[in-house]
DNA sequence: TAAACTGATTGCATTTTGCAATCGGTTGCA
DNA sequence: TGCAACCGATTGCAAAATGCAATCAGTTTA
């Protein structure tokens, strides 16, 4: 987990930034969940991870640049997590990432309707994806996108696919 | 190194797959290299691999169905690793981490010229190279793409950088 | 017949991971 | 005022992964 410099080669330098199991799930989490605090990236983590794991990687990633930590007003001890422009640009690689699982992997119904969403809305959904997450996370005021948030839109058919599984479960209900 | 399924989330998986620091790397070397050989990967390796990390990984992915094994004719020893087409339709996100490493990471001049390439050619060249890792790995003809390999190009591209940097370095040579 | 090369395997020290318990401090509620 | 819940971590420890060098048996080449 330290600065290997192995090559100056792109995808290795690439590697070494996020090629571990758990750097790329704490970004998935901010990015695409929103979470911003140390608490809620660790029990929300749908893959428990562990809480040293999580510190480590948070210090790892700010040194790196990915992420900056702020204090909360609202709280003397809670930290609130940002993601850089570096981190943001990490978009379509997540959701090119997000494809090729889906087509090659057993994925979840549930858990993929985003990826497929994202895929399905291409650059332009990422790059209003992107605005959204400047604003979200350095105050840079909103493009000229409008209609609800890529995040939302998401998240909406996620708990649509989510709704009609619990419903095929149980029909009667 | 072994398959956790920690959840069906589609970055997810994609990370248990090649979420590690050498796995990736393999796949590039035999994608932009064209390495075919345990040694070729092996001592070829700009990143040092060791060779029992190397051993494990080959028989990692193709337990994942990323490589397949055969024998080379020539050589009774000798043992041919291909690609399959799950491996070959990694080119986007090879190309996608490329790009992203050459923006915001200290990347290599020789190293990164293949990467702006891909960048540059977008969809059309991955899926000329694609269809060319296709012939060479699965034995599947070539489609109607003309012209000298993609991985001609980007071979010729970084030795002339190579050649222009030995240049710069002693220009009475 | 000897040297070089083939794809690995072994042993061992170091590092990283996963897991549970715990830390000192802060906040909200009774 | 007291106390439980919550805050971002830290610690200790066992297990697993990694890095490194030496080595293996069989094959090919000179």
């Amino acid at each position: 987990m330290s600065m290997d410099r192995r090559s100056g080669c792109p995808i290795n330098l690439s590697l070494e930034v996020f090629g571990d199991r758990w750097s790329l799930i704490i970004l998935r989490d901010m990015i695409f969940g929103g979470r911003r605090h140390f608490r809620e990236l660790l029990n929300g983590s749908m893959e428990g991870i562990a809480s040293n794991i999580l510190a480590d990687r948070l210090k790892r990633l700010m040194e790196l640049g990915m992420l900056t930590k702020a204090d909360d007003p609202s709280h003397k001890q809670k930290a609130i997590y940002s993601l850089t422009e570096m981190a943001i640009t990490l978009v379509p690689i997540l959701a090119h990432l997000g494809a090729w699982g889906r087509v090659w992997l057993p994925v979840s119904d549930e858990l993929s309707i985003r990826a497929e969403l994202l895929e399905k809305g291409g650059q332009p959904m990422w790059d209003k994806f992107m605005d959204e997450l400047r604003h979200e996370h350095l105050g840079i005021p909103l493009g000229t996108a409008s209609g609800p948030s890529v995040r939302a839109t998401l998240q909406a058919a996620y708990e649509a696919v989510v709704a009609s599984k619990a419903l095929a479960a149980s029909p009667a209900a």
